[in-house]
Order: structure tokens, then C-alpha cells, then sequence
DNA sequence: ACTTAAACCGACCACTTAGTTTGTAAGACA
DNA sequence: TGTCTTACAAACTAAGTGGTCGGTTTAAGT
């Protein structure tokens, strides 16, 4: 039991660095060593505990990637309210804790996405994996909406969910660049108009 | 000049291989030596050119990368027509073109972003300049078709053009994923979607 | 106090990396 | 013909890389 928790707390602590280098470096870019170094570890600890660097990637990506888009993305929008209200403000949050993180490199999905693309088929799995539950959560609160009269009915759930991951996943590496209080301003601006145009017709009287 | 010409020639012949090699695998995934062996080539002949491997591809941002994205991205959106229209036939062309393109791996431009950010300041500046160029242009096409009486006047032209790079980039690292063709097609649809809600109103009678 | 196993150390291995250096074939030029 | 420069080859260096392994610490169970 105390056994149990210590190498919980040990593995837990390599992954949470881990993360942390990998999403400032790169993964190909970041050593098993730099992370050891700045746990004051040592290569067995890690091979005692990790098969390999690999499969301890893949453990972060369930872990603690997963974990965070879900939080971040996809619980917020849960619920029967207005979908459209509903991912707006979900946006607004995501992007504003971008805009006050000093050390912002962009989205760690969408950073990951790019690095592994073509390189690593296992781990690309993974990340789309998630890709696709983010994907079918934003498609069902759609459709929810359609049916509570909040989104238009000939708005396609689909294709809006897939306009909204493009355009996260890209405001999120321009964000990273210049000015990224400048661009979320201009994002969420172009989002709501976006929105305005999906939103249910009244009818009149 | 004979001189000049074989040493254009082979500067030119390392630069291809190189952005290939760069693109499908990574800048830091990719060595000086892997491009060398594609080309029956030594290292001598490539530090005989080329100052580092930084230097090397910042040359390749410059003289491959910037074309590419002008003639692609920038190039067919010039002129006085419907900026509109413009914008989405060049997205539907480029778009077009990675779907039909078996290796895929993103937006070369984007994907550069995302690897080099918070890493190498130099090598940043020099992408950004072409995502600046990118943008300039968007919003100088965007005003004009303002003052043509194509888009509406209360349009935020900047706005639109922080939205629509967005969107591309997300996309183009979406599209690398899964099924390319689908999501090409949704992504159209609510571009096509939301130009509409840019356009001018018409003034009745 | 003794056993046992989990947790960890750190030297080590084979290999790769960017970059250097020494050397040399081939053409230009005198 | 002899010299000099260009354009490359190939062996080398020093610093890493992921991964292995024999040994040591630590702490719980008896």
C-alpha cells in the first residue's frame, strides 16, 4: 500500500515533468536525462519504472493529456444549455489562460498532432484518439442544441465541430507567436459572428 | 559562372532534400547526415555551403518556404474580384492538393511554427515574417473588397484574417490525421458558412 | 535482528549527432 | 606547364542518445 504509493508518486512526478519539457521541447528534442536531472534521478529509476521512452509518452497522453483536454475542452461543455453560449465561453477561458502563461507554446494536443504526424504511428494513435472524443462530444452538444431549439436545423453538427477544432488548433499556434491578447480578442470577435449565423431562427410572432 | 551555376545547382539540390526531409520527419528529427546519404553526398560538400545546419535552413525558409507560401497562399488572392471568392477557391485549391497528396503531414509553415516555438528565437522570427506577409496581404484584400462593396462595411477586416489563418492551420493538422477528403469538405462548408455572414448586405430595391 | 523485495544509483554500451579537419580531383588562369 | 581555387570526400572529435545491468539503499514483514 505505502509501497503502491510511492511508486505512484515517483512515476506521477517523472510524467508531470516529463510533460512539462516535452510540450517546452519537443519530444525527439528531449532527453530521457533532462528530465531525470531535473528530478535528481537516475536512469535506473526510470527503466525500473517505464518500459521504454515511448511507452512512457504513451502513459503521459493517458495520464495526464487526456485528462487536461478533458477539463479544459470538453466538460465545460456538458449540460443542456445553449451550446453555442456554452463553447464560446469554454473558448474564452481556454484562450485567456494561454494569453496570461508566460510560457505558452501553443496547443499540447494539436503540438503533439504535428510532431508525431508520419513519424510515430502508436503514439499518433493515442493523441487522435482524443482528438475524437473531443470531436464527438462537440458534435452531440450540437445536435443536443438543435434539439432544444438553440442551433439552427440545417446546420451541420459535423462540419461545425470540425470548423471549431481547425480553428482552436490554429489560433492556438498563432497565439503561441505575437501578440496573443491581440489575437484572441480578434478570434473570439470572428467567433461569435460565426456563431450568430448558426444560431435557430426566430420565428417572427 | 559556370562556378556559380554547379554551386547554385547543389546548394539547391541539398535545399529540396532538405525541406522534404525537414517537412516529413522534423527539424530536430532530421540529421545533416540523413539528407547527405539521399544525395550521395559528404558532409565536407555541405559545410562547405552552408555555415550550420541553422544557417542551412533558414536559406531554406527563405528561398523555398516563402515561395511556396506565396504562390500557393498568397499569389491567388491578389487582384480587384470578390476577396470572398478569392479566399475560398485558393483554400478549396490548397486544400485540394494535400487531400490528394499520400504524404501529408500538415501546413509546412504551421508545422514549422509549432516546433521551433520557445525553441529557436532566429529560426521563429523568420517564419513569422512569413506568416506576417500572410496576414498583410489577407487584410489588404479583405479592406479592398470593402471599398469594392463585396464585404460589409462593419466586417473587422484584421479579424477575419486572424480567423481564416487560424482555421487553415487547424486544418491542415486535422486533415493530416484522418479521413483528409471529409474534413476538407466540412471545413469548406462552414468557411462558406461564415463568408456569408461577411458579405455586404444588399440594399433592398 | 534478519529476510526480502521494491526502488533506485551510476557506470557503461553501442550508436548518432553537429561540426572539424585533412586531403584531393578538376578545372581556371597565368 | 605549373599554380591556385573550387568543390567535394572521408576520417575524425566531442558531446550526446536510448537503453542495460550489477550493485546498493530503504523499508516493511517476520
Amino acid at each position: 500500500m505505502d509501497k503502491t504509493l510511492k511508486r505512484m508518486a515517483t512515476m506521477q512526478k517523472m510524467q508531470v515533468t516529463g510533460l512539462e519539457l516535452f510540450y517546452a521541447n519537443g519530444y525527439y528534442n528531449t532527453s530521457v536525462d533532462d528530465i531525470l536531472k531535473q528530478l535528481n534521478l537516475s536512469k535506473g529509476a526510470f527503466y525500473y519504472h517505464f518500459e521504454s521512452k515511448d511507452d512512457f509518452f504513451i502513459q503521459i497522453v493517458q495520464n495526464l493529456l487526456a485528462r487536461k483536454v478533458y477539463s479544459s475542452l470538453i466538460e465545460p461543455i456538458e449540460g443542456h444549455d445553449n451550446p453555442l453560449d456554452k463553447i464560446t465561453s469554454c473558448f474564452e477561458n481556454a484562450l485567456e489562460t494561454a494569453v496570461h502563461n508566460e510560457m505558452d507554446f501553443g496547443c499540447i494536443l494539436s503540438n503533439f498532432l504535428t510532431e508525431f504526424q508520419g513519424k510515430n504511428e502508436t503514439i499518433l494513435r493515442h493523441l487522435n484518439d482524443i482528438v475524437s472524443i473531443w470531436e464527438v462530444n462537440l458534435i452531440s452538444t450540437l445536435q443536443k442544441g438543435k434539439f432544444n431549439g438553440y442551433v439552427d436545423r440545417h446546420v451541420d453538427c459535423e462540419a461545425v465541430a470540425t470548423y471549431l477544432m481547425s480553428s482552436y488548433f490554429g489560433v492556438r499556434t498563432l497565439m503561441a507567436g505575437t501578440t496573443p491578447a491581440a489575437r484572441k480578442y480578434r478570434f473570439m470577435n470572428q467567433l461569435r459572428q460565426y456563431f450568430r449565423s448558426l444560431e435557430a431562427k426566430k420565428i417572427p410572432a
